[in-house]
DNA sequence: CGGATTTCGAGAGCACTGCTCTCGGTTCGT
DNA sequence: ACGAACCGAGAGCAGTGCTCTCGAAATCCG
């Protein structure tokens, strides 16, 4: 731990420039992130901040690990500020933690959520821990319904097919979560069904205005509906 | 219509401007969308392009016109291929005809449905018409579906506060289509439901090799539980 | 038919981008 | 104290969107 002073001046440029990519996100959007304005930002010259980062790829990806990491957090402290509540309410919570971290970080959440970059591929690495950090966390939810006899299992439908049931196999093993096929693949279709609402909004399929402060009570009563599709009981 | 020599070659380049440009958006992406490119070609400079297209933007909104065309014919095309079959079957061609083709022309579906093009704004006069074919031709299939007992109404939920009930007010003027609020609710929950399902498979959101076959039987059973939200039986 | 007008493609040019390379100066480990 | 590693500046290459001018061709109109 003895941080040389050289250390410590490069892990602070590094998170300056992490800083400023992030505002550059959030202010003219991911397609549109120049490192030369990062190092004009920085009070550099453009090939010093090749020293830190090696290409605007690497930046991104940077940008993309701390965004997962932000929403991530959000959802989690959204949560913990209501550990007792029944399960339906954590949903409603989670739910709405996504989607207001999406309206606060539009162009970050396009980042992670949106049509991938051109030409930038994320490394899986380094990105799909932090990645799937938001899924596990409604698996797991749902999984402390199950245990607890809130969820409202629906009677068993076709068996999957071998193909299918191998995929269902890999995310209880990724996960380490035993969840039912049924289950599973209603929680599959809450998470692409939660995360297609809010894209929705923010990205302005819902016509130029968007719907406003209407959104979040149109957006609460899809989540009910898909809190349904679960088999959870969201509101009375 | 007395087209001059001159008219039919200016058509027939925009339509060559137009194809290219199509090209390189399944190629390369939206973002990497280059006038140059296309003008290269095309077999001409760069500045002779301009004369046929204002900017970069307004070859994009050429190119997302095109597109929201194109899927709409796709879809009306599938649909009108099952005419007579049962609304829940017809709702399994509509889902699967989105699909599709959004697996055939990821780029292309990716300027319609991922995160908006940093620093372009479609104008709405242009785009709304054609980007609201889909929406609309789901909600026809609700109200035919409703038309013929079809539709399991579910009991009344609290009425909507004022500012959603003009939302929902607007959404029925627009479209000239009279569903009850919780149908509309439910159309809108489907809709960006199975855009979401859609955009995880081929945005990449399901790992890097993404499901591949699997993908459409995991898609069917989305579609039965979207379906069952809205309360049409999909599946007997 | 012939002059006036419009249209068109070519080319130069500006400001910007990502990225590479070299060249000095500073700092570090030994 | 000295060689090695590191770091920032600057030049440079190839690409981008977009604007301007200029000469040639096609069109329109008297």
């Amino acid at each position: 731990m003895a941080t040389t002073p050289r250390e410590r001046a490069r892990a602070q440029t590094m998170a300056d420039i992490t800083r400023i990519g992030r505002q550059h996100l959030a202010e003219y959007g991911a397609a549109a992130l120049s490192l030369r304005a990062v190092a004009r930002d920085l009070g550099v010259v453009s090939s010093a901040v090749y020293r830190y980062v090696k290409s605007r790829d690497e930046l991104l990806t940077l940008l993309l690990v701390d965004g997962y990491d932000d929403l991530g957090d959000a959802v989690a402290r959204a949560l913990a500020a209501a550990p007792g509540a029944p399960h339906g309410e954590r949903f409603l919570v989670f739910g709405h933690a996504i989607r207001d971290w999406a309206r606060a970080e539009p162009a970050t959440y396009a980042l992670l959520y949106g049509a991938p970059v051109p030409g930038y591929h994320a490394p899986a690495e380094q990105t799909t821990g932090p990645g799937t950090r938001v899924v596990r966390m409604l698996l797991e939810l749902a999984a402390a319904a199950l245990a607890d006899d809130a969820l409202r299992v629906p009677a068993p439908s076709a068996p999957a097919p071998p193909g299918l049931a191998a995929v269902f196999e890999g995310v209880r093993e990724q996960f380490g979560i035993a969840l039912p096929d049924d289950v599973l693949v209603a929680g599959m279709l809450v998470w692409a069904g939660l995360f297609g609402c809010v894209s929705f909004e923010v990205f302005g399929q819902y016509g130029p205005e968007g719907l406003g402060d209407d959104g979040a009570e149109l957006f609460t009563r899809h989540l009910v509906l898909l809190g349904d599709a679960l088999g959870l009981a969201v509101s009375g």
